[in-house]
Formats: structure tokens, C-alpha cells, sequence
RNA sequence: GCCGACGUAGCUCAGCGGUAGAGCAACGGUUUCGUAAACCGUAGGCCGUGGGUUCAAAUCCCACCGUCGGCUCCA
């Protein structure tokens, strides 16, 4: 007999030999029913797993979230199974599950996978779906002989995990069918469901290129992305969120709303930002400049382009030369355009002595850059060519590198928080190669450590995540629908002091290497507005707005009175469009509001009479009709608060 | 860079071997109107670029450029 606990803390006995299976139908036959797995010990296993005395058990249904796991990986099995019945020449590389569903990469020679062709496999995916396949855990006995008929089978993508993984006591995943007989298999850790009949609202959703283990030197293989979900309103669900994210994209935002281009004759990743995200950003920049000057940062400029020399001193040319422009040659002598502010800061430290007692000194730059990115990853103004960075340096004494990164985090904390975004840390520590010694590292990880504990900030560690120059903190924000975006970060360059000799003069006369930090709240600006708009939905709070109020007269004779109102508004800086065209108001109406401006303020004989404004907010509609004074003050709260 | 899809009017799209189309926007009139689309008219295109096939190419083929979805990388 063996004893296993379950999540309420109660004790079962059952049979020696008795599988997770076993101890469902022990407890109800419905729990049996619906069990598709088991949660053992903190790990996800097969339905089938034999027990051990002192196993802490759950049976997993669909309503554990862990119970995604089994399904997406056994659907990516299903859908394997699927390529091959209509693609028998398809090799069969990994198929893992990420989120929301899961993928698999094949090789299929000469025949480029088509939109048709995703339909027939995921027709073939229904049947195998409908035909109860068992899913059978295999231990292998003989890998040499596996290794050999997948090899036979010119299965060479398994061949070579299954060589790899040989010492780990590899299984296969039989797919049994009715009657027992085995239809398909596959190399896989598992787990798995128990069954294919589980399997009801998939989709498969695109192709594309992949190579084999991510090398580019390597095959090239197809990948086909799709999802699972346990019922069919789930998957509706998700494709709903899929539309609303599209809804959202800031691409496509950008033509309904007038915020920036790129163009043909000027060339890709180069943002033209328009009058209306230029307002946008200059409000940003503002506000971002404010909260720096109340920080004690000092603002500093440098040139876009430099000799050589910097990026020798700096080790880029060294390590970062594929991400640069060519040299350019000005009086027989290369120049190059700068990818990154961080030399420039450092010309600056280093223009003259510093003594103990000037640190820290932070210097800050909304700093230019140019990266050469591959034709292929570009997107939008999320990833370019050219782009500000809200880059700041700040040097300082050991001593005071905990407060400083504190400093920081207030400063991100506030202000993600204004912007409305949720954030989340990561302490990425030293990576296998890494400059810097062991200690200089320790050292600065107890600093961001105790800086986070300060500030009561929860983190999490990211082993071996850090960049081979610094230890740092990530900050990952999750937008109005819950997406992720990559945000601040905060790293101590363990690197550039050295290169550079970055020093100051210590208390006990000696030169003493300064420590740098190198952080970014914004990222950049066109990451960060490109972010905004899809976070905002186009729907910019008052304070950012590229246009706060619509002043629409309703027919000509308002015109007089409404331009008083125009002009007065104007005089308090208030961004405001009139439209005096002879439309009708619904009209006038309906293009405010798709312009996503805030507040309209109509304008009839009752306003004109009563020298009053009737605003009407762009989601909450009509409100009643108000002095135009009282309008101002309430407008000119909401955009100082920043709401 | 690689794999796949796609480039037609400012925007959204139809046309897919035989004289370039629609709606919206723009422009000109008329209308003077109370909370998401008044009416009439005008103009707008080397159908991404360059080659080829054909009596004939937006349409078929090739190359290039760009965009999109990924691979990879990252602010």
C-alpha cells in the first residue's frame, strides 16, 4: 500500500502499483471522468503515473490552468500525426507548447505549406481527434535500435535528440488507435492527456520559416503555430482577443489617427513622427525632463557622430560592430554614427577631475541612436533603425550605488504608474561569460538586491540573465489587455569604468574606479509611444491628447461666440481644433470622436444665450452644459493630474 | 539575412489575359442643422520598380524594392 496526500491536505491509501488514474477513480467516478492528468510533487504528469508513498497529488481536470500543458502538447502531437497522414514524405522536428498554444517543425521537402493546406491538416487533426487515440507512455529499451528506426524512417531530427538525450532515459509517446494498434509515435518527454478525445477546439493559426535548433545554419524547417483550448468558447474567446489586439495596433492606428510614416525613398526603421505623436512625445519628453530635474539628473547632449577611436576605447567596435553603420570618412579620418550614448556620458565625466564629494553625478539625454537591425525583424515603431533613447548614466561612489538604484526605482515606479502600466521586476545575474570579477559582480547584486528590498519591490531572479558587462534589473509591463512589454532597465556596467578609467579622487587622495549605471525608464521613445498607442488604443489621456477639445458650433451664426471660446482656451495652452465647416453636428460629432479627441464642446443659440459650453466627453458622452470657466478648471485639473 | 504571404486612388477594398472600378476622404456648390455619416457635382491611378511571355499584361513568369507573419536579435 502507498500513502500520497492530496492538495487538501488529506492522506489516501491506495494500492501498491496504483496509478494517478487509479486514485481519481478512487475518490468519484466523475473526478475520473474528467481527469487528464496529475500534478505530483509540483510537476505536471501523465494520468497513467504509478505512485510513490508520500506523494503529494492532484488530479488535474480542465479547470486547472496546469492542464493547458497536456492538452496543447498532446494537440501538438495530434497535429504532427495530422502532417503526416496528408504529408507523408514531412519529417518531424520539436513540437513544444508556448503560450496560449503551441507549434511543430517540420521538414517537408519541395512543398511550401499554404493556407489550403492548414485547413486539410486541420480536418485530418479532427478524425485523429474523434478516433480516441490512447497516448501510451513507452520507455525505450534499446535507444541504438530506435535511433536506427527512426533513422530507417529518415526521422533524423529525432535520431539526434534521441541520441542526445540517450542517458536520460528516453520515452516514446505511442498513439494507439480502437484496437489497440499503435498509429503513430513520437520521441517526447510527455506528459501527455490519456486520450485524443479531450481534443475539441483547436485552430491552426500561421506558417513560417524556423531552422533546426534555431540555427540559421542549419535546415530549414517549417513551423505551424496554433491553439488549444478545452471548449470551444474558450478558443472564441482567444481569437477575440487576437482581433482586439489588432484592433489596437499601433500600425494601424497610426493611418486611422495621423501619428507617423515610414517611407520608401528614405528608407525602413526610420520613423516620421507627425504633428499629432509629436505632441504626444513633447508632452512626454516634458513630463520626462520634470520628474528627472526633481531627481537631481543634469541634462547633456552629444554628437550623433564620432571618430573611431570612442567605439575602439568603448570595446563596440569590438563587440558590436554588426549592429553599427559603416565608417564614413571626414578629412581622411572614420567617423561613425553612435548606436549608444554611453561614451558620449563618459567624454563628458571625464572632461575633468572629480572629487568624492561631486558624486553621483547623473547625467541624462534623450540621445539619438542608429542600429542596423535586419531587414526581417523590423515592425512598425517597435523595432527600427533609428531611435531616441531616454538614456541617463550616473557615476557614482560604491557607497552610494544601493541608493542610487532606489533612486531609480522610484523614479520607474512613478512614473509606469502615471502611464498606467504594471510592472513586474527580474535580477539577472552574471551569465557563464561575463567580464568583471566575482566580487565586483557580488557586490553590485547586493546592491540592486537591497536597492528592491528598500523599496519593497518584489523580484524575481533571472540565473545567468545578466548582459557579460553588468548585472541589471529588468522590468517587463503589462499593458490595459495584459500584454508584455519589455521596460526599464537598470544595469551596473562592470565594463566601461575599466575601459575607459573612469575614476574620482577619494577622500585619501587616491584615484578610485567610479561606478557607472547605466539606465533607460522609457526605453525609447518609439518603442515606448509605438507601446502607448496600442496600451491607449489610440485613446490618449488629456494630458497627451494631440487634440483636447473640439469646439463645434452648430450652425454659422454660433460661429462669433464659439471662436471666443477657441481663443480662450488657447490663451490657457490648451491643444484645440475648431471645425466651423457647414456640417451637421452629428457629423462634426462623429469625426471627434473617431479622432479620439476628449472633450467637444458644442456650441447652439442655448450656449451662445447663456455664454456656456455643453462638453461632451468622447466615453461618457453628453454632459450637461457648464460656464466655460468651470470647463477650463476642470480640464486643466484632469491634465495637471495627469489622468 | 532566411521561409511564407502580400503591394490597385489619401484610406478600405473589388477587378485576376481584352478600354482601370466602388465606398469613404479631398475639392466645388447647395443646406444652417442640438450629440457617431445632409444632398448634388468635380477631380483623383506609369495597378510597388525593372525585365520577360503574348496580337494584347493590373492579371502569367523572373528579378529587385517594400510591407506583413515568423526564425534570430533587441531599446
Amino acid at each position: 500500500m502507498v500513502t500520497v496526500e492530496l492538495p487538501d491536505g488529506s492522506k489516501k491509501t491506495v494500492d501498491k502499483g496504483s496509478t494517478c488514474g487509479d486514485l481519481a477513480m478512487s475518490i468519484s467516478q466523475g473526478l475520473f471522468r474528467k481527469a487528464v492528468g496529475g500534478l505530483i510533487n509540483g510537476e505536471i504528469r501523465d494520468l497513467s503515473t504509478p505512485l510513490e508513498d508520500q506523494d503529494k497529488v492532484k488530479i488535474l481536470t480542465a479547470e486547472d490552468p496546469e492542464s493547458y500543458e497536456l492538452l496543447r502538447h498532446s494537440t501538438a502531437h495530434v497535429m504532427a500525426q495530422a502532417v503526416q497522414r496528408v504529408f507523408p514524405q514531412a519529417k518531424i522536428a520539436i513540437g513544444p507548447t508556448i503560450q496560449d498554444g503551441f507549434y511543430y517543425d517540420f521538414e517537408i521537402p519541395d512543398h511550401p505549406l499554404s493556407s489550403d493546406d492548414l485547413k486539410a491538416i486541420e480536418a485530418e487533426m479532427k478524425k485523429i481527434a474523434s478516433e480516441d487515440q490512447k497516448l501510451v507512455r513507452y520507455c525505450i529499451p534499446d535507444v541504438d535500435k530506435q535511433i536506427n528506426e527512426f533513422k530507417s524512417q529518415g526521422e533524423k531530427f529525432k535520431a539526434e535528440l534521441l541520441q542526445e538525450h540517450r542517458d536520460h532515459n528516453p520515452t516514446l509517446y505511442l498513439m494507439l488507435d480502437k484496437e489497440g494498434k499503435n498509429v503513430w509515435n513520437d520521441l517526447c518527454r510527455g506528459p501527455h492527456l490519456p486520450s485524443t478525445k479531450f481534443i475539441k477546439a483547436f485552430k491552426l493559426m500561421k506558417v513560417s520559416g524556423s531552422y533546426w535548433r534555431g540555427d540559421e545554419k542549419k535546415e530549414q524547417l517549417q513551423r505551424i503555430y496554433a491553439t488549444a483550448w478545452w471548449k470551444e468558447s474558450d478558443l472564441a474567446d482567444y481569437l477575440h482577443r487576437l482581433e482586439e489586439a489588432e484592433r489596437r495596433d499601433h500600425r494601424k492606428l497610426s493611418k486611422q489617427l495621423d501619428l507617423f510614416t515610414v517611407h520608401d525613398e528614405v528608407g525602413p526603421g526610420l520613423i516620421f513622427w507627425h504633428p499629432n505623436l509629436a505632441t504626444v512625445r513633447a508632452e512626454i519628453e516634458d513630463f520626462w525632463r520634470e520628474e528627472h530635474r526633481k531627481r537631481g539628473y543634469q541634462f547633456v547632449f552629444t554628437p550623433h557622430i564620432a571618430h573611431e577611436k570612442l567605439y575602439e576605447i568603448s570595446g563596440h567596435l569590438e563587440n558590436y560592430a554588426e549592429n553599427m553603420y559603416a565608417a564614413m570618412t571626414i578629412d581622411e579620418e572614420p567617423y561613425r554614427v553612435k548606436p549608444m550614448n554611453c561614451p558620449g556620458h563618459i567624454m563628458i565625466y571625464k572632461s575633468r577631475l572629480h572629487s568624492y564629494r561631486d558624486l553621483p553625478l547623473r547625467f541624462a539625454e534623450l540621445g539619438t541612436v542608429y542600429r542596423y537591425e535586419r531587414s526581417g525583424v523590423l515592425h512598425g515603431m517597435l523595432r527600427v533603425r533609428g531611435f531616441t533613447q531616454d538614456d541617463s548614466h550616473i557615476f557614482c561612489r560604491p557607497d552610494q550605488l544601493e541608493e542610487e538604484v532606489a533612486g531609480i526605482i522610484d523614479l520607474i515606479a512613478f512614473l509606469m504608474e502615471t502611464f498606467g502600466y504594471k510592472f513586474k521586476a527580474y535580477l539577472a545575474t552574471k551569465p557563464e561569460k561575463a567580464l568583471g570579477t566575482d566580487e565586483e559582480w557580488a557586490f553590485a547584486i547586493e546592491c540592486l538586491e537591497k536597492a528592491m528590498k528598500s523599496r519593497n519591490l518584489e523580484y524575481e531572479v533571472d540565473e545567468g540573465g545578466g548582459a557579460f558587462y553588468a548585472p541589471k534589473i529588468d522590468f517587463k509591463l503589462f499593458d490595459a489587455i495584459g500584454r508584455e512589454w519589455q521596460g526599464p532597465t537598470v544595469q551596473v556596467d562592470l565594463n566601461l569604468p575599466d575601459r575607459f578609467d573612469v575614476t574620482y579622487v577619494g577622500e585619501d587622495g587616491n584615484k578610485h574606479k567610479a561606478v557607472m549605471v547605466h539606465r533607460a525608464v522609457l526605453g525609447s521613445m518609439e518603442r515606448f509611444c509605438g507601446g502607448l498607442i496600442e496600451h491607449y488604443a489610440g485613446a490618449f489621456p488629456t494630458w497627451l491628447a494631440p487634440e483636447q477639445v473640439a469646439v463645434l458650433p452648430i450652425a454659422d451664426r454660433h460661429q462669433e461666440y464659439a471662436k471666443e471660446v477657441v481663443d480662450s482656451l488657447r490663451a490657457k495652452l490648451l491643444r484645440v481644433k475648431y471645425d466651423d465647416r457647414s456640417e451637421t453636428i452629428k457629423y462634426k460629432i462623429r469625426e471627434a470622436q473617431l479622432e479620439q479627441i476628449p472633450y467637444m464642446l458644442v456650441i447652439g443659440d442655448k450656449e451662445v444665450e447663456s455664454k456656456t459650453v455643453a462638453p461632451r466627453h468622447r466615453r461618457s458622452g453628453d454632459m450637461k452644459a457648464m460656464p466655460l470657466q468651470q470647463f477650463v478648471d476642470e480640464i486643466e485639473k484632469e491634465i495637471k493630474e495627469r489622468r
